[in-house]
DNA sequence: GTCTATATTAGGATAGAC
DNA sequence: GTCTATCCTAATATAGAC
């Protein structure tokens, strides 16, 4: 693994674990038992690599967004594509963790991670309708668009919830709560027949919290 | 009004709006016009202040918590108590903007952060229960925890998530819009009946929108 | 209580040898 | 590519005069 890879990948892993503002260019080198001036030879600079972090997470995400426009999802589908995103954003948990902090410092990342939010919302909402259109949801109560917000709030803020509320928490158990609160934002829309699938979903959710 | 006063005033204003990391104390004195030493004979540094202002925050909103157990409290009562709960957040929202950083950093403020948090869900949920005790709310199909955990989670993050989507937004269309969503988080489970009026309930807030 | 001046430290970053 | 040594800056904090 050569050395430019090694430095993004301590870097991650340091900055999930204690926060971006919490490690330091030379906290990077030391866990890697390399020099500072080395890490410098690199990148310019801590902005620049978590650029690049940034740029890893962002290319993964709308790839995944991309895919989900292509392919007829089927309902368990869905629920797939939504435990997919969850662990895409655990893999670079800390730019939700110090989600503020980071985008008041980084004005290109902030820029970008807008971008992506919206994108993440019109997927979402384009979701819901496809719900709605295969009557698997009641269109007469839901607004497609107040519940995809409600979504993609939930996916925005939902690991720094579960830090406060459950630190320690296994990743597996976080993610299994993520999609079954997902869920039960959905199932009061959903028509009385797909009700009960849907209800067996939270089940089956509910058994692995 | 004297110095130390003026201080925490001053310090508050700050750290809403350019984050609390982002504030040194020599920035606070200088928007004081008062020498960095004087702020240090007041306090013993920037935790100390911070430490000061949470103080604050918290015993406000403890009392408005308490206050709401002993009050029996009509169905426009409880809205307006989500109002106020949200103003006195506003207040002090750097400490919700900025929080996994400043709970990162301030392990004693972290402590009780969280206990607040618990003492808020308890509350929210006893709400809850009293109004599926008064048949407002379909006992069956709510389970009151869930619904409490999720107005908790819409409370601690609507600030940072509107400041994200809608930079700049004023004040009152902000608290205006968080009340619709929690509003629209219980109308799913309301009795026909009380729908009607909570859909009307609806209707206003999101004409103020 | 308030000021000026200064010490201390930590983090980010560079220069030059190997 | 990598190291050692060093610089620069910003932020916290203190000492001592007024």
């Amino acid at each position: 693994m050569k050395t430019r890879d090694r430095i993004l990948l301590t870097a991650l892993t340091l900055f999930n674990e204690e926060g971006e503002q919490n490690v330091t260019t030379v906290d990077i080198a030391n866990e890697m038992d390399i020099s500072p001036g080395n890490l410098y030879y690199h990148f310019k600079g801590k902005e620049s690599i978590i650029e690049n972090l940034y740029s890893q997470y962002d290319s993964g995400v709308a790839q995944l967004l991309k895919q989900s426009e292509i392919a007829q999802m089927s309902l368990e589908d869905h629920w797939y594509f939504i435990y997919v995103i969850f662990e895409e954003i655990y893999k670079f948990r800390f730019f939700y963790l110090n989600q503020t902090d980071i985008l008041q410092r980084y004005h290109d990342i902030s820029r970008r991670f807008k971008r992506l939010v919206k994108y993440k919302v019109k997927t979402i909402e384009t979701l819901c309708q496809s719900l709605i259109e295969t009557n698997a949801l009641n269109d007469s109560l839901v607004e497609s668009q107040q519940l995809a917000e409600n979504i993609s709030f939930t996916l925005l803020y939902w690991f720094p919830y579960q830090q406060l509320i459950n630190p320690g928490e296994e990743y597996d158990k976080i993610i299994h709560k993520g999609v079954y609160q997902i869920l039960s934002l959905i199932v009061p829309y959903a028509q009385l027949e797909d009700r009960t699938i849907a209800q067996s979903l939270l089940s089956i959710y509910h058994s692995r919290i």
